[in-house]
DNA sequence: AGTATCTCCTGCGTGC
DNA sequence: TGCACGCAGGAGATAC
């Protein structure tokens, strides 16, 4: 499941490839994702060379002169570089094909990813998927002084809270999760009663934990030229998630599952304390 | 306006 | 071996 450090590595991983090489043609084989891929792209990118490999929160933003393709990922969705010969396997949605004959091909079984258009009359930053985004996780602006200030008069807990794009980009319930342990916050603590000091560690523990993760490659190593996708280092290294009932690396008491906001959460009651004040502010 | 819930989709694990 | 079922999840859409 895709999340910042892995779209940051898919990022990382492409470039090389495919900066300054020319599009000669794009194949759509499955358009129906979370939207429909723009008809009109299979026109426009034909010619076009790609200028940068940006990213935002987790969209990847594919620059050309004519305008920026924004790629999302979804969460089961992956990029790799393939022959431009070589076949399409199930679920290989998309190929984007340069003239040097590689191929970026996407894939994404649950189809909850997107490849959309921003003309480059437009600026990029105004598109609405990411108007109204909060600041990178990695961002100096991300701090923990944003982040109090943000979370005042704040009734949601913080787990839901912080995997808000909103607030800050890239957390997704991975990083959530294993934030809150790292920085010893109890997920259903409300946003609205943070302390100073707690902002601090959790920031803290939010940009540790996901440039550590970038190093390792993501959740899931990928070879981007040819190879597949398998588990990356990181996976064997996570302190709660996916580990309900399992001891704490810390403390050994069992850890406890819970669902917040739909989704699975998992802490150590012993290590990760509810404050005695968590009334609603 | 802030908060909570619903929704899209397929693969996988589980229980019968 | 096969089927029904529940779950996984990013994040926009919708409903309170």
């Amino acid at each position: 499941m895709p999340e910042l450090p892995e779209v940051e590595t898919t990022r990382r991983g492409i470039a090389p490839h495919c900066l300054g090489k020319t599009v000669s043609r794009l194949v759509v084989r499955q358009g129906q994702l979370r939207w429909p891929v723009p008809a009109a792209l299979s026109t426009i990118l034909p010619g076009q060379s790609l200028l940068a490999v940006e990213r935002r929160g987790k969209y990847l933003l594919l620059q050309f002169a004519a305008g920026t393709a924004i790629w999302h990922l979804g969460m089961s969705g992956s990029l790799r570089l393939v022959e431009a010969s070589s076949l399409p396997g199930k679920h290989d949605h998309i190929d984007l094909c340069f003239t040097s004959g590689l191929c970026l091909r996407f894939n994404d079984p649950r189809r909850f990813g997107a490849l959309l258009w921003q003309p480059a009359a437009e600026p990029i930053e105004q598109h609405s998927l990411l108007a109204h985004l909060g600041p990178e996780p990695l961002s100096d602006t991300f701090d923990s002084a944003y982040l109090l200030a943000r979370s005042r008069r704040v009734r949601v807990a913080l787990k839901p809270w912080i995997m808000d794009a909103k607030v800050v980009v890239g957390v997704g319930n991975i990083y959530a999760n294993e934030s809150l342990f790292n920085a010893k916050l109890h997920p259903e603590q409300l946003a609205g009663s943070l302390t100073a000091k707690q902002a601090e560690r959790w920031v803290a523990a939010i940009k540790t934990i996901l440039q550590y993760a970038i190093t390792r490659g993501g959740t899931t190593l990928r070879d981007f030229v040819g190879g597949d996708g398998k588990p990356g280092y990181f996976a064997q290294e996570l302190n709660v998630y996916g580990r309900g009932g399992e001891p704490c690396t810390a403390c050994a008491k069992p850890l406890v599952e819970i669902r917040l906001g739909q989704r699975s959460t998992v802490y150590c009651p012993r290590c990760q304390k509810l404050p005695k004040v968590n009334r609603k502010p």
